[in-house]
DNA sequence: CCAGGTGGGTTTGATTTTCCAACCCACCTT
DNA sequence: AAGGTGGGTTGGAAAATCAAACCCACCTGG
């Protein structure tokens, strides 16, 4: 079956969603971008690798690049649309910090230019407040859109 | 082979990252919370969902709750752990709206209690500072954790 | 009392993915 | 020429997913 919810959330998941393509992410932003290195890191089998490498720059997240001819190498470079993916990774990894961890066992900690450690939060960028549940509203804007399902009121 | 890098980014991919996963949270924020309810609106198999809805349960992010008795009925409703990844699913659709769409057809939007729509921006709690990958510094706090892999400098 | 409907699943068997190890190739180094 | 490295591809076994059918307890209408 199809996902019936036309949703930005679903299609993103589409393409990132996938075994082992956040982890690539995280080690192309930390700068492992070779090959060898991201089936290391990220422990993904190098074929079903190849295959999420090649999603990733066919949409426009990585880019493949040559910092080398002769002999023939290249590295994944995250784009500018792969960058904003950064934003989620560190959502995940506070929320993994804060609930799936004992205080003082995290195994990696993010400075910020600030100087201090980054704690993300995800605020409203008109109002600059941290986005609670109960503060928000959907608005459905396309049809196959109810609460409910497509059989209920 | 294992992911050799220990990290809440996979840690909670683990939990949370399975196919439709991400879909029964977004329905259950959304109000969504019933059996029949998820199973349409996510496109997730019935005996795939009940393995989702167990682990989500166990883990502590979604809890079952009886609505009705005689007859038995039941829902799943977000823990104050499951709240908190809503942030995440804020980012993935922001992402989505921005990369995967024209302006304007963007299926869902949400209103912010500030009475704006939502634009969620990941920010430093301790500066507010919108958070750039190049303000961002890695520290390892565990073995295993060099930049290029377990054989590299 | 029986027929049918609803919520919430489980079972079955076919189809897809994943997994792992082995293999391959071009190029470099010794 | 022998071996190493980067960057994959191939083959077959194992695991996960899928759709449809089935099941059961309970309710409702006739």
């Amino acid at each position: 079956m199809k996902d019936p919810r036309p949703c930005s959330i679903a299609d993103t998941l589409a393409l990132v969603g996938e075994k082992y393509s956040l982890l690539v992410l995280r080690e192309v932003f930390l700068g492992a971008r070779r090959f060898d290195q991201l089936a290391r890191n990220t422990g993904a089998p190098r074929d079903i690798l190849t295959t999420r490498l090649r999603r990733l720059v066919d949409a426009g997240v990585l880019e493949k690049a040559a910092y080398s001819e002769r002999p023939t190498r290249h590295e994944y470079r995250p784009t500018p649309a792969g960058l904003e993916l950064e934003a989620v990774l560190m959502t995940l990894m506070a929320w993994g910090d804060r609930h799936l961890r004992t205080d003082d066992d995290r195994p990696m900690v993010i400075e910020h230019i600030c100087g201090h450690e980054l704690l993300p939060a995800v605020t409203c960028s008109a109002c600059g407040g941290e986005v609670r549940h109960e503060d928000l509203t959907a608005h459905p804007q396309a049809p196959g859109w109810t609460v409910t399902g497509p059989t209920a009121a």
